[in-house]
DNA sequence: TTGTGTTTTATTGCCTCC
DNA sequence: GGAGGCAATAAAACACAA
């Protein structure tokens, strides 16, 4: 890099002892550089116009002798200058040193200045391309996140569906094995009669947090949907089961994606009869229908994660 | 006019490649 | 080791509101 060197006597300083400023190369991007590491010592600068010694540094700053003498200042190249250069840049935005010539022969500038116009043009746009992924991925992560949001609804609603679903059922299942049994005026039996040995709905699912993993993971098919919420992460965090009988919550070629674990029915009935058994309660009467379990993993508790421990903990919405 | 923020031109130091 | 690129930075030039 070509530099001149401004000389001038330090103030205070005693004589002979001089001040040496870099700056830049002669021509028109010459200038001044005040920014520039004075030098102590005696020296000559490269190829630079050599410059007369000042008596006073206040000289240098005075109008008409900057005018005269010193480098110019730093100037802004012309809209014609800058207009060339860009339509170098868009043709291709590395300059090889013919290019480089060429352009500084046109636009009557140094090489050098040519080069660094490229260079402070490079990391112009590249900032501005950041800028543009930035907004780009900005865009696409607010969609993402609209469509989760959509997505919840649907979930939530198609839950209180299950839900409702599912308490009518039981009132059908109870009134075909209870014939007998009194029934009150709002068609619901009455509260004497012993409706269910079974447990209530969060009995049961805190029942079902027990299950260990095996019964969990047993590869039964068919039966209450599954789904490893890793998986529904990987679908933007959704949380969705629905079994067999119930639509699939995930359009199949929207979502082909993700992964829906193993749908367990067995599991559920394992874990049904269990409690069937224990409590000896009405044979085949299952508190989960077909047509109605639901059955999450969690995210922070794995099924693989719990294999440890023989937790596992799933839940069910409430 | 002046203070302040932004843009442009240029330098410096470090790194990589040949 | 020299050339060239890049990041960081300085400083002049410019824009603009108060």
């Amino acid at each position: 890099m070509e530099s001149g060197r401004l000389i001038f006597n330090a103030p205070g300083s005693g004589a002979g002892q001089m001040l040496f400023l870099d700056c830049g190369a002669g021509g028109a991007g010459a200038m001044f550089h005040r920014g520039a590491r004075p030098v102590l010592g005696m020296e000559e600068g490269g190829r630079g116009v050599k410059r007369p010694f000042f008596t006073s540094p206040d000289e240098l700053f005075e109008e008409e002798y900057y005018d005269e003498q010193l480098p110019e200042k730093k100037r802004r190249l012309t809209p014609e200058q800058v207009h060339l250069l860009e339509r170098s840049f868009e043709e291709e935005n590395k300059l090889e040193p013919e290019r480089k010539t060429e352009l500084a022969q046109k636009l009557g500038l140094q090489p050098r200045q040519v080069a660094v116009w490229f260079q402070n043009r490079r990391a112009r746009w590249k900032t501005k391309q950041l800028e543009r992924d930035f907004d780009s991925l900005k865009a696409s992560f607010d969609a993402l996140r609209a469509d989760h949001d959509a997505l919840l609804q649907d979930n939530h609603r198609l839950h209180s569906q299950v839900v409702s679903l599912t308490e009518k059922l039981q009132e059908k299942e109870t009134a075909e094995r209870i014939p007998g049994a009194a029934i009150d005026a709002s068609g619901m039996p009455s509260a004497d009669v012993k409706v269910a040995e079974e447990p209530a709905p969060e009995e049961a699912a805190f029942e079902v947090q027990q299950v260990k993993a095996e019964d969990r993971l047993s590869t039964g098919s068919g039966g209450s949907a599954v789904v490893d919420a890793d998986a529904l992460l990987g679908c933007g965090g959704r949380l969705a089961a629905v079994d067999s009988s119930v639509e699939s919550y995930f359009p199949g070629d929207e979502y082909h994606d993700c992964v829906m674990g193993p749908t367990d029915h067995a599991a559920a009935r394992s874990i049904q009869s269990e409690e069937d058994d224990g409590a000896g309660s009405d044979e085949g009467c299952s508190y989960y229908p077909d047509g109605a379990s639901v059955l999450f993993a969690g995210h922070s508790h794995h099924a693989d994660d719990d294999e440890d421990d023989g937790q596992i903990s799933w839940w069910m919405w409430n």
